[in-house]
DNA sequence: GAGGTCTATTGACGCATGTTAGCTTTCTGT
DNA sequence: ACAGAAAGCTAACATGCGTCAATAGACCTC
């Protein structure tokens, strides 16, 4: 029953477009990205916890983060798995759009904006816009790069670095849409959250947030982390951006049309 | 220098189609299974280990996976983290084709047969052949949904149910292309290879497959499992097909074009 | 400002898993 | 048939992590 921990608040506000389509961006020119603008129909506020879609569903649109963070989630038992999580400027459920169901949830860390496209103007993209349509496939790919990383991030490191890397990720992924603060990462994650995704328990989580304080990698408090160092960091938990295909991925010259 | 592992021999024998395309086969027609047939520019076979694409390749052509079982694999330190696995009928790297270099390497996980499609083909394709380029979008994002189920089996399960779910994931993937045999699934599977696909120690793997034998779930020998109850092993690893979209998840009847 | 709830923290104990070492079985090539 | 190599197996000990129990701090509501 923790379903009113979420706090639904429409609102019709115009978009500034400043941070709109994240990471699509780079690979489009500014008449795409208006496109794009132009197909999103609504734009909501939710509340930390809002369960915005459901593992089983069949949708008709697809949702854009706009602000805040969103958990990929899978429910299993009592417990829950994350196995995701987005940042502003990702589509949460391109997939939805090509496949029947949802394989998951998703669900709002944190309060978050998010906009919604209809799939038939998503059908119309596909149609008339292959750059768009490239660039939303690009989108996907990049994702499963990063459930790849999860992955072996999963089967190599212990749960401090597992922790480390989460934030040298988000780290580098809010570079990317130009999102970072000095030295500090904040985010509303709980020592909770960080266990589900790490596949920790929460008390474990809290040895391996001790551990980092310790070591004087970095500080966590209620989500936020901060940081001197970031390369140390970032060297402690053996990351490599090279999964985030920061530098320009798309083969940009060689279009399909 | 394990490279003499592997055992090259080319060919050029001619395809008899019967399980080309896989999973793809189920949401298209003749005309356009015909079609991917052809675009098939050479077929090769390779041994045991070969491997196939190297992390950060730039690739002109995509590979598919015609006869055997190749891992997804990430290299780190001195160890191997096996991240993914394909089974005939699968594009190995379709992500290759939009974007420009491969985030991990793939390697034969014993005798495989393959066909290659050049880029330049499958921009033919995304042009003239709406259906297919959505059957290849569709290809990449039930790789995506498999990736984050691994992530839940390695956040959930213990060692010997994630062996057993990877060998129920493989059974429903073969079934769903009509390859299984009555009790046994054959992989070539060592159990170094079970290991570095469940993020365990080899000799954590052999603890783990003695387990599975004495509780009477599966007899696992040299990569072979044997089981005279599927649904046991199944209900042991809960293990739930719904991610493989089994039941035709393609959104046919809303056609892009 | 008092009470309640969610979150963070600590300690004790047990199980899962890693590491090292050595041994046995099976495969492979000659 | 033989020898070497690869794979599988077993035991002993160390560490990571889970569980339970209890407490402390932070935030919210009234």
């Amino acid at each position: 029953m923790d379903a009113i921990r979420g706090d639904i608040r429409s609102s019709d506000f115009p978009l500034t477009g400043e941070f709109l389509a994240g990471r699509l961006r780079e690979h489009l020119d500014q008449d795409d990205l208006n496109y794009i603008e132009g197909l999103i129909e609504t734009v909501e506020e939710h509340g930390d916890g809002t369960r915005l879609l459901e593992r089983g569903d069949v949708t008709n649109k697809s949702t854009m983060l706009i602000e805040g963070y969103v958990f990929r989630t899978i429910e299993s038992g009592d417990r829950r798995y994350i196995v995701g999580v987005q940042v502003p400027g990702d589509f949460v459920d391109l997939h939805g759009f090509a496949l029947k169901r949802l394989d998951h949830s998703i669900v709002a860390a944190g309060p978050v904006k998010i906009g919604s496209v209809s799939h038939e103007s998503l059908r119309t993209v596909m149609q008339d816009r292959p750059n768009i349509a490239r660039a939303m496939w690009f989108a996907t790919l990049l994702d499963a790069s990063i459930h790849r990383k999860w992955i072996q991030i999963l089967e190599q490191l212990d749960a401090p670095k597992r922790i480390a890397h989460l934030y040298a990720e988000l780290h580098t992924r809010l570079e990317l849409i130009g999102r970072t603060v000095p030295r500090a990462l904040r985010t509303p994650f709980t020592q909770l959250d960080l266990a589900d995704m790490c596949g920790v328990s929460a008390i474990h989580a809290n040895r391996a947030v001790g551990k980092l304080r310790e070591l004087g990698v970095a500080e966590i408090r209620r989500g936020d982390l901060y940081t001197d160092d970031w390369d140390r960091l970032k060297r402690y938990a053996r990351f490599n951006a090279d999964y985030l295909y920061g530098d320009g991925a798309l083969k940009l010259d060689e279009g399909w049309n």
